[in-house]
DNA sequence: CCCCTTGTCTACCATATGGTAGAGAGTGTT
DNA sequence: AACACTCTCTACCATATGGTAGACAAGGGG
């Protein structure tokens, strides 16, 4: 497949990107990834800019259908619900342990891709917020600031997939065993966090 | 004062650093910062990496000297001694923003950089996994891995304070009174992720 | 007065970076 | 055969980066 280049070109720059940050990634070291050279990379991608925003996009993308396809698939129980969408945000974390982290890299991008990447997220969020809303209201959440259960439960769930190394303090590895009791665990905490009183 | 010249460096290294990241901000970056020639970086840091170690390591005191403090002038209730660590942990975000984010930087690091940051944290995680352990035996936490369970505080916090970008998507805005009641809910929000059932 | 140390600077340098110009190969169209 | 289009490459380029060499000023002993 010729034009499956830019694709290979896509991957590598999630991957690189997010592991170690946007702007210490170079287009040299993507293009030696992925086997070609640089000016392949600018004629698929005309800028860095353009690949940065392409492979947010992309990876924007991805995570939704992930997390949408989990709710669709789950009960009522709002707690049930939760749970599959964390196992659903796990799952894709731990296939593709940059998608995370590229997240994280939104907040150090010019205020003008930060933005454009806030507007895809809206939709999902906003819907996030207001189901958590509901229902706190009919009793079946742990009441609370809706909009700031969101964050939180966003920054519990990637703060621990994206920070090895605070796990790696508390002598966790990166086995099978551990990343199971590690999920078991986070939706534990989860769970307790909004279970109502 | 002519030896302020380091403090100001180390200042502005930390300020950088912390919020675009190590690899993005340059020497020439600090040295306009603070007013200065690069070379006078160099003079007082033979070379980045250094200058990168200094930071790092004035960080870590920084922040373990507060948590200890904080940890010190509490009762022996769990709930409370936790409450008031994340309220340090937040009066020094909020004093200096990039103080969590240096951390979180931490993993970017090249391994040997990584492993002695780590070491330096050793004894304040050690201190907080045993007394973890000891108070879910006594029942007074929510029994689970001590482990995972400081990780996960740890990736709560470190998240929510590092990435405004996460809150500004559920309309939080950066005033006194969103700061206090982000506060309020991540107390809460920990304190029923903890409590025993 | 001379010399040594301390601290800051200007002048460079080699390398790496994002990006441009344009050649060449392969494929399909007329 | 001629042409155009798509895709990849080599050859450059201007700028930025981390770092070196060494001048210059200020002060403090001897």
């Amino acid at each position: 497949m010729k034009s499956s280049t830019r694709e290979r070109i896509l991957d590598a720059a999630t991957d690189l990107f997010g592991v170690r940050g946007v702007e210490a990634v170079s287009l040299d070291v993507i293009a030696t990834e992925v086997g070609v050279a640089k000016q392949t990379l600018l004629y698929w991608f005309p800028s860095k800019d353009d690949l940065v925003q392409a492979v947010l996009v992309a990876a924007v993308a991805e995570l939704s259908l992930g997390v949408e396809a989990a709710i669709r698939a789950t009960t009522d129980d709002p707690l049930d619900r939760i749970d599959a969408v964390v196992r659903a945000v796990f799952r894709q974390a731990v296939r593709r342990p940059a998608l995370l982290g590229l997240v994280r890299e939104i907040s150090r991008l010019p205020a003008a891709s930060g933005d454009r990447l806030q507007e895809a997220f809206e939709p999902l969020v906003g819907r996030a917020v207001g189901y958590l809303r509901r229902e706190m209201r009919a009793g079946r959440l742990r009441r609370a600031d809706p909009r700031m259960i969101a964050a939180l439960c966003y920054a519990t769930v990637t703060g621990i997939a994206t920070e090895p190394e605070a796990l790696r303090a508390v002598g966790w590895q990166p086995t099978m065993a551990d990343l199971r009791s590690l999920r078991t665990e986070l939706l534990a905490f989860l769970r307790a966090a909004l279970q109502p009183t």
